[in-house]
RNA sequence: GCGAGAGUGGCGGAAUGGCAUACGCACUGGCCUUAGGAGCCAGCGGCCGCAAGGCUAUAGGGGUUCAAGUCCCCUCUCUCGCACCA
């Protein structure tokens, strides 16, 4: 090929794959179907960030090479339009998402992703919020409802009294409003919920056999938060019976007193007379509170005492009962049992409060006293009358556990973080919940044959601040009729959670054709679970974990027959700029269309993916992107006929055979555990190699447009095109390698003395150890360092190494 | 606080327990050029040395090993996640 010149070889083509529909497959005919999936975008209105180029590219190499491999790939892409984001925008710029949104979705797609030469099927394009897409998310809500795992229920929203509106968690900062900075609270709504507490155990013990990467486990881990412990009742004096779910039975001897949360009912059963005023004041207050102050850790402990006592049944001891707001209503029982000698929060409380602390677990000689620290260490009981001397928590916990079970007071319990999941917004972009409320029927799901519940424009579309969705202003809306009864009804307002549309986006992709069911049975047999998912880790929980219970949920209602939804998720790391997070305030935004346009898309990949590592994240610098067109435009001068005929013979020289071999073994072995930027690496030695030894080799150019094809892949369409060769090159194959050319006739060996490096000896491959000696030992430098002394020993690694230890 | 990950030249970063610093950037010198924000060649961790060579260096300290950036223990620093979760 001629002087490589991107913009016309790119835009040549773009054309061209999209003439010859290269990047589509037969999802009915494939043989061997490969899902790349990679997690797509919200198309904001500033447009692509070149965090999303970076994830795109390193998923978008995955699909090629394993299309060069001979499998089917499949690599579709969307774009998850609906939600806040975009209605924020528009009120912002005083605009209606819903001309916005398509606006936006044409910008990135036309003039942004297709610029960057993704391997992706846009004709098979999902967008989220279309009727032929949300249609199905409702289909999910009424699917779901009927199979028992959706429900209505009480809950707590945040809410901006600037804005008199209810906002989603993510936009809610510091506890403050992302948009006018108030101070957010919280209000009791009714609110739809799904039950992913019902598939916890499923969703935290399927992780330990997924392949994901630890980081990722770790968060999902922690999320569903399960613990193991017991339930144990304290009877309080005059009053009824208290549970506390505590995971150290095992310290009941040093409980001295109780805690309940402010917000508990039975703090109006048991406070004791006089007492009330004090404890409504303490009430008040700690409503009051935001949820990052009261949950502020270098605040103080507050708490007040309620008069009542209760009685430990371990020991009958009489144990005051506070009420205190470092006991969160939402966890456990409300309410705990206080051990200060070994709990650090109880040690901080029975300090300021003056509570008697009583040590029940030995520490090691060296602890501090338990007077001054908690002690939560391992150790043996003490001051535990009849188990004193078992080993705390092996030995202790069942047995503690085991005499109360005896007399009905304590049974063991697990205990987990992960809460149901609301989805209902008060806001209007997203799909209305398909539920139809009436008198006579109670809430009514939508008949399917009724979706979609369409999304009807309004020009009113700002929230209110009645706390209700705009949609609730429009009778026309509102007003429906009973679909069981026929009865006058009125329509839920509240939209879904985008989170909705987004768990379930992959089943649609390769069923988009079919205007009558979410997802096509056969397809989804042939192409499910997804292969391959790359996306960002900061989904590690949301979104991954929905989706997972989504999945797990339409198994249990007959759907699929599968309940994890993708076989390996690999996630990418963030790129940063000049070591620090690029940020508007900043202004180190890096803008991908600049780079696109000078250098080129492919040098701008080439360049993503070089900077750094693509798990862990990477640096951008501004002059990366030139030197790797510098590197393609090496590449083209050493593997192009334009730049001189090319010789049609294999390569000759055992050196460059060797070069080649060993550069096609590599780059496909650090394809495969995406490391890129070694791969890239490799490469560009190969390209010094035949540079330097002015190597001009038809066999060499054809392999490195193969191996260069997944990071640049227009460059590598054109020098094989310009190599003779008719078709794309991705409907080649991957070049295989000789071992053989591999193993070199002589290598270097390190001579060693003492495990320093004295000498380097080029040896035949294979010699026994005494041949290796006789050479070593002939060599004056090694002599010179193992002169008068006596050779104790001597380490062989074939075909690399001999270390002599000397005295 | 708990959990996960990381710390290597001026910079981005390489190294299945076996030659630390691959590859690239920046820099320095040279060639070419009317010119260079182009291209090519060479050098490039630090210290000593004309050189050959030697010593030293992977956050700090200890250990295991013939051999440690890599494994183990302690300390420090940074990033991310969870966070008064009993």
């Amino acid at each position: 090929m001629a002087k490589y010149d991107p913009k016309a070889v790119e835009a040549k083509w773009r054309e061209r794959w999209e003439r010859d529909g290269t990047n589509k497959v037969d999802l009915d005919r494939a043989e061997r179907p490969f899902y790349n999936l990679m997690m797509f975008p919200y198309p904001s209105a500033e447009g692509l960030h070149v965090g999303n180029v970076f994830a795109f590219v390193g998923s978008d190499i995955q699909g090629r090479y394993r299309r060069l491999l001979g499998y089917d790939v499949f690599e579709p892409l969307g774009f998850d339009a609906f939600g806040m984001h975009s209605e924020n925008f528009a009120l912002k710029r005083g605009r209606h998402p819903a001309e916005m949104v398509p606006e936006n979705i044409a910008h990135f797609r036309e003039d942004q992703l297709k610029r960057i030469g993704l391997m992706v099927d846009w004709s098979r394009q999902v967008d989220t919020t279309v009727p032929e897409y949300y249609r199905w998310t409702q289909w999910m809500f009424v699917t779901l409802m009927k199979n028992g795992f959706a429900y209505r229920d009480r809950g707590q929203v945040n809410w901006c009294p600037g804005c008199k509106t209810v906002l989603a968690k993510e936009q809610v900062i510091d506890e403050l409003c992302e948009r006018c900075s108030s101070k957010v609270e919280k209000r009791e709504m009714e609110q739809w919920f799904f039950r992913t507490t019902a598939f916890k155990d499923e969703l935290l013990d399927e992780l330990d056999r997924m392949d994901w990467s630890e980081r990722t486990k770790t968060a999902q881990r922690q999320w569903i938060g399960r613990s193991s412990g017991a339930d144990v009742s304290f009877r309080i004096e005059g009053g009824p019976e208290l549970r506390v779910f505590t995971t150290r039975p095992d310290t009941l001897f040093g409980a001295t007193y109780m805690v309940v949360s402010p917000e508990h009912p039975v703090l109006d059963e048991i406070t004791a007379p006089g007492r009330e005023a004090d404890l409504a004041e303490y009430r008040r207050r700690a409503a009051s509170l935001s949820e990052s102050d009261r949950q502020d850790e270098k605040r103080e402990k507050t708490g007040v005492f309620t008069g009542a006592y209760a009685v430990n049944p371990v020991n009958s001891a009489r144990i005051p009962v506070w009420a205190a707001d470092y006991v969160l209503m939402g966890y456990g029982t409300g309410a705990i049992m206080a051990v200060p000698a070994h709990d650090s929060r109880d040690h901080e409380f029975a300090r300021k409060f003056d509570l008697p602390i009583v040590q029940v677990v030995s520490a090691p000689p060296g602890a501090p006293d338990v007077r001054e620290e908690a002690y939560a260490g391992e150790g043996k009981l003490m001051n535990s009358g009849s188990f004193d001397g078992l080993e705390a928590k092996s030995e202790g916990i069942p047995a503690v556990v085991e005499m109360l079970a005896r007399e009905g007071k304590a049974e063991f319990k697990t205990m987990y973080r992960l809460r149901d999941w609301c989805v209902s917004r008060q806001r209007y972009w997203g799909p209305p919940i398909p539920v139809v409320y009436c008198e006579k029927c109670g809430a009514v799901p939508v008949p399917e044959k009724d979706l979609p519940v369409l999304l009807p424009y309004i020009e009113d579309f700002k929230p209110d601040g009645s706390g209700s969705s705009p949609l609730k202003r429009h009778a026309e809306f509102y007003n429906t009729s009973c679909p069981e009864c026929g009865g006058p009804a009125v329509r839920e307002t509240d939209v879904s959670d985008n989170f909705l549309c987004s768990a379930w986006y992959f089943y649609r992709y390769p069923s988009v054709e079919f205007g009558d069911r979410p997802f096509d049975a056969e397809r989804t047999k042939k192409w499910l679970p997804v292969d391959l998912y790359v996306g960002g880790n900061e989904h590690a929980v949301l979104h991954l974990l929905y989706s997972r219970w989504l999945c797990k949920a339409l198994n249990k209602a007959g759907f699929l027959d599968f309940s994890e939804p993708y076989r390996r998720f690999v996630a990418h790391g963030i790129i940063v700029k000049d070591g620090g997070k690029m940020s508007k305030s900043k202004g180190n935004i890096v803008n991908p269309d600049e780079y696109v346009g000078e250098y080129g898309a492919d040098a701008f990949r080439v360049y993503l993916m070089f900077m750094g590592s693509y798990l862990e994240g990477g640096d951008f610098r501004d002059g990366g992107v030139k030197a790797m067109k510098g590197f393609l435009d090496r590449l083209v001068a050493a593997c192009s006929p334009a730049s001189g005929p090319l010789d049609p013979s294999p390569p000759a020289g055992a050196e460059t055979l060797f070069w080649l071999n060993s550069t096609v073994k590599a780059v496909g072995h650090d394809i495969e555990r995406f490391s890129y930027n070694t791969a890239l690496a490799r490469m560009m030695e190969l390209v010094n190699h035949i540079t330097k030894h002015k190597i001009r080799s038809r066999e060499i150019s054809s392999i490195l447009a193969r191996l260069v094809s997944p990071f640049a892949p227009h460059l590598a369409e054109e020098l094989w095109e310009s190599l003779g060769n008719a078709g794309s090159v991705f409907d080649s194959s991957w070049p295989a390698y000789d071992e053989d050319m591999i193993r070199r006739p002589e290598v270097e060996y390190v001579v060693q003395v003492n495990g320093r490096v004295r000498d380097k000896l080029t040896l035949a491959i294979g010699l026994a150890p005494e041949e290796i000696d006789a050479q070593v030992l002939a060599s004056p430098t090694v002599m010179k360092w193992i002169e008068g002394k006596e050779l104790v020993k001597k380490i062989y690694v074939p075909d690399k190494l001999i270390n002599l230890v000397v005295k």
